[in-house]
DNA sequence: TTTAGGG
DNA sequence: CCCTAAA
């Protein structure tokens, strides 16, 4: 037993304390020694968080007709973690409420979901539990931008019934008991099509937005869960795209594999336009190139940005060239600047290189 | 309350 | 899916 791992537990043992209820403690013996080992530098440190994108733009516009009060509005909540726990508490209280419709019927307002290439999907490859996806609401498959109709097969893990079943189980947990434990549902291709659909219309970041928009029927999804799936989602494309270099066919327990290429072709896309997690400052940044007398040119931020639109994979992203240039650039970064002032300093830099000064 | 991110 | 810091 590292250190380390003493630390968490007495941590996990006060947090219990306050939960009075069925103990988790278990927990700690699953975790893993290596990944402790890792992080036990950090252990005794607080975490620090990165400024979210929404920050970072929202400060860098703050002069900008578009900031809103939502960030800017200091938070004066305490950070005793007793309120934290209780407002957790809250949280579940609220999610049990909104759940004490019986089996209820789910329909789902959101039509089919369209992916641009139109990739097929493999045989086998939905062996989610699409049970409770209404058919009804969606007459054929399609994902974003496709005419191409999928072949959504339906695995027959689950009935209607047997997953009204859990639900009302769940149910019946959360009534008596203090703290309520989830259940896990498996994500089913509709929710995940909606997820995209979402990530697409309200882009990355919003899920509460997302909650509220489409996933209104879903008592069971909160925002938390649909960030945690599109992190979720992410990975897996990711992981795919790997093995697709590898091997041609691999049959792996990852979660993947549950979820259609077109499917994730469309997460990659989505990932490029919305990148999650975020990464440096890449909005505070303008991409620029050389053209053929050396001057420094702005790019459109749409262009290949640090390697997200590729995943740093030269097969993926050729190089980068302007639309209908056979000319390769040099991209070169530069602090969020306007045009104008780009320019300005350049010429600055310029006369003062001539100069031979700094 | 919401989001991000580690677990 | 859980937890919690940060906003």
């Amino acid at each position: 037993m590292s250190r380390d791992l003493q630390v968490k537990r007495k941590k996990l043992a006060d947090h219990e304390s306050l939960k009075t209820s069925n103990s988790r403690v278990s927990e700690i013996e699953l975790c893993s020694s290596d990944e402790r080992d890792k992080a036990g530098a950090f252990a005794m440190q607080k975490r620090s968080r990165r400024p979210p994108r929404r920050y970072i733009e929202e400060l860098a516009e703050s002069k900008s007709k578009f900031y809103s009060g939502k960030c800017g509005v200091a938070c004066k909540r305490s950070k005793n973690s007793f309120l934290h726990v209780r407002s957790d508490k809250n949280n579940r209280q609220k999610e049990t409420q909104e759940e004490t419709l019986l089996c209820q019927d789910k329909s789902y307002d959101v039509g089919c979901i369209q992916v641009p290439f139109g990739l097929p999907v493999e045989a086998g490859q939905l062996e989610e539990n699409n049970s409770s996806m209404n058919s009804e609401d969606c007459k054929d498959h399609r994902l974003l931008r496709s005419s191409e109709k999928l072949e959504i097969e339906y695995s027959p893990a689950k009935s209607q019934e047997e997953i009204s079943e859990d639900e009302c189980v769940l149910r019946r947990s959360t009534q008596k008991g203090s703290k309520q434990i989830k259940h896990y549902t498996s994500w089913t291709s509709s929710e995940v099509m909606k997820l995209i659909e979402g990530v697409s219309q309200c882009g990355v970041g919003r899920w509460s937005e997302m909650k509220r928009l489409l996933f209104s029927s879903c008592s069971h999804r909160t925002a938390v869960d649909i960030k945690d799936k599109w992190r979720n989602l992410l990975k897996a494309s990711c992981t795919q795209l790997q093995k697709e270099r590898k091997i041609k066919r691999d049959i792996s327990k990852q979660a993947s594999d549950h979820v259609p290429e077109s499917v994730l072709q469309r997460v990659r896309e989505l990932a490029v336009i919305y990148p999650y997690p975020r990464r440096k400052r890449i909005f505070s940044k303008i991409p620029r190139y050389r053209d053929r007398t050396g001057q420094l040119q702005c790019l459109e931020s749409t262009f290949c940005i640090q390697g997200i639109c590729c995943n740093n994979n030269s097969e993926d992203c050729k190089d980068h060239r302007l639309p209908g240039s056979s000319e390769k650039l040099e991209i070169e970064y530069s602090p969020a600047k306007s045009r104008e002032k780009i320019s300005e300093d350049e010429s600055v830099s310029r006369r003062n290189t001539q100069k031979g000064s700094k």
